[in-house]
DNA sequence: TTGTATGCGTTATCAT
DNA sequence: ATGATAACGCATACAA
């Protein structure tokens, strides 16, 4: 373990310490003979720079800190690995801290990444505000993955919601169906808003008349399907196709189907939004909406990269859904 | 951003910055009176170690590196929470890095956290053999989530893999079924034979003869049980009942079933293994074994934790599943 | 119990 | 293009 330093390295070589340090971070100019040299003693002497030292002289850590709601949930893996491989590619490195899903619990994590000198933070949360984080990217430059704030949207990363929603509907629209409801999340969601909007935009442009029964509001999760379709069957209301805010809300629908004898997609068509793994699993195979998380996730990535150690400007991505056609929508 | 150092710290403080790093890393006494203004100083100036700094001194990185094959997947975001938040506790960080399930993926990335400096490896992996491990140990301390290696016990976490498989096949068998099939996992994989192992021993034991076409080996993958239950059909052997080796492949049996028209568990009876999130969504929901994946990663961080830098000695543990009974069994 | 002095391995500044 | 040297901020051995 006697680990090797720089100094030995620059002894075998013939060369002095500085000149070591230059080939390693290949930024100052060394000519090609000395670097062919010092590139020879590291290889011989196996040597790996202190990250600690480069870190204590340099002031920066060379790790971005991530925040996710949660490590397990369907939604993060892709994104986690998305920015997990881009860094390493560029030999920086994530430090995953996880928010809970609360509030208190998310700064808890941002102070921790804080503590730990990270050079930047990529921020995939929910209970984090637009003020929190102004002041936060005061002190560090902060990514956005999912949340479209004022201000900060050179570095924001997301989703056409709205667009994605309005497809998801015109597909069931182009299938025949008109009797279309929405299993929208709830309103202080800005993306389940932007969502509902969508399905909103599709339904009129098609001139299918909606009313309020028409938009059902619940949690983004299992159970909040479940209700919500309670909730639908209670109003009385006709329907022959559900757009769902999320994929978990439609196997709510699939969970009630089952329960009420009814079938996907003789008795009921449904589209989900998000493509999370499961909805390849699930039987039948859910249409849904594909969110494209990793790409966001590379993406964002490369642009904190970019930023932060190379002085690139950022600028903002929007993304786009796209039809991910499977077996949970019947045509008329 | 000027960060305060531990000399301004001591100046207000009014002693020496020795006397600040004591109380910072509470290991050497420190008068009560001292300790208390320190404190104050500490707080009045915001002061937070330069871990880098830290580092350097004091030859440890405070990070210890965890390498899982998939960022995704189901199975490992349990694992992750468990780890991370039970070193965050500790103020040590975990660094995750993704093998994508390849051997040579997977020593990548045990290099990559190597050269960060992490204290210690917590491994969750499938490519990496024994011989690596054993060579790999002797670098640093290393601790295996689920897998079992010879001379390693100590640092090892694993199921019980027989145990489980058995109680699986036994309820089944308490539940009237007798003609029951394995759909196990392939060859090369330890767990996959323990768990087929486990269900020949209760089969025996409940004098319930099996022959070759009882056992079918696939992936621990969707289409594993696809494929696995085209197999079976092709056998005409039959059957009431099923233990898959994992939840995976059960959810290939369900997608088998959705689209032979056959009910589960009206027609087949179905038990799974590892209770994955999804378990408890599905159609209907699964019975299965629960692998304590969170327990398991908090009890192997804990315990890396304390032999690193606590100097407290490691012990392996063993761990149990447990049956959740949901209803993708029926009573004959 | 506390202070002093040194070293940790690298980068950055200033020369040359 | 390269070398000398001073930080970087903390922990620790030693002294007091």
């Amino acid at each position: 373990m006697s680990k090797t330093s720089i100094i030995e390295v620059s002894k075998l070589a013939g060369v002095s310490p500085a000149t070591v340090s230059r080939v390693t971070n290949n930024a100052a100019p060394v000519k090609e003979a000395t670097r062919i040299k010092v590139l020879a003693a590291m290889e011989e002497l196996d040597y790996r720079p202190n990250t600690a030292a480069q870190s204590l002289s340099s002031k920066r850590s060379n790790n971005l800190g991530m925040v996710v709601s949660h490590l397990d949930g369907p939604f993060y893996g892709p994104v986690m690995s998305g920015v997990e491989a881009t860094l390493r590619k560029y030999n920086k490195h994530v430090i995953i801290a996880s928010g809970f899903g609360e509030e208190k619990s998310e700064k808890e994590a941002v102070d921790f990444l804080l503590s730990r000198q990270v050079d930047g933070l990529i921020l995939l949360t929910e209970g984090l505000d637009s003020e929190y984080l102004e002041q936060l990217s005061k002190k560090i430059p902060i990514y956005l993955i999912n949340q479209h704030i004022d201000g900060l949207e050179s570095r924001n990363m997301w989703l056409d919601n709205d667009d994605g929603a309005y497809w998801a509907t015109r597909y069931l629209i182009d299938q025949g169906h008109t009797q279309i409801v929405c299993l929208g999340g709830q309103e202080y969601k800005q993306d389940a808003n932007e969502r509902i909007a969508g399905y909103e935009r599709a339904m009129q442009e098609a001139g299918l008349a909606i009313t309020d029964q028409h938009i059902i509001r619940t949690e983004f999760e299992v159970h909040g399907g479940l209700q919500a379709m309670q909730q639908l069957l209670d109003s009385g209301l006709e329907y022959t196709a559900i757009v769902a805010g999320n994929d978990e809300i439609a196997f709510g629908v699939y969970e009630w189907a089952a329960r009420n004898n009814r079938r996907i997609p003789e008795d009921i068509s449904i589209i989900g939004f998000d493509d999370i793994l499961m909805s390849n699993y699930i039987s039948p195979r859910l249409t849904t909406m594909h969110f494209p998380q990793f790409d966001m996730a590379k993406v964002c990535a490369n642009m904190a990269y970019q930023e932060i150690y190379n002085k690139k400007p950022p600028g903002g991505v929007k993304f786009k859904t796209s039809l991910v056609i499977r077996d949970s929508v019947r045509k008329i």
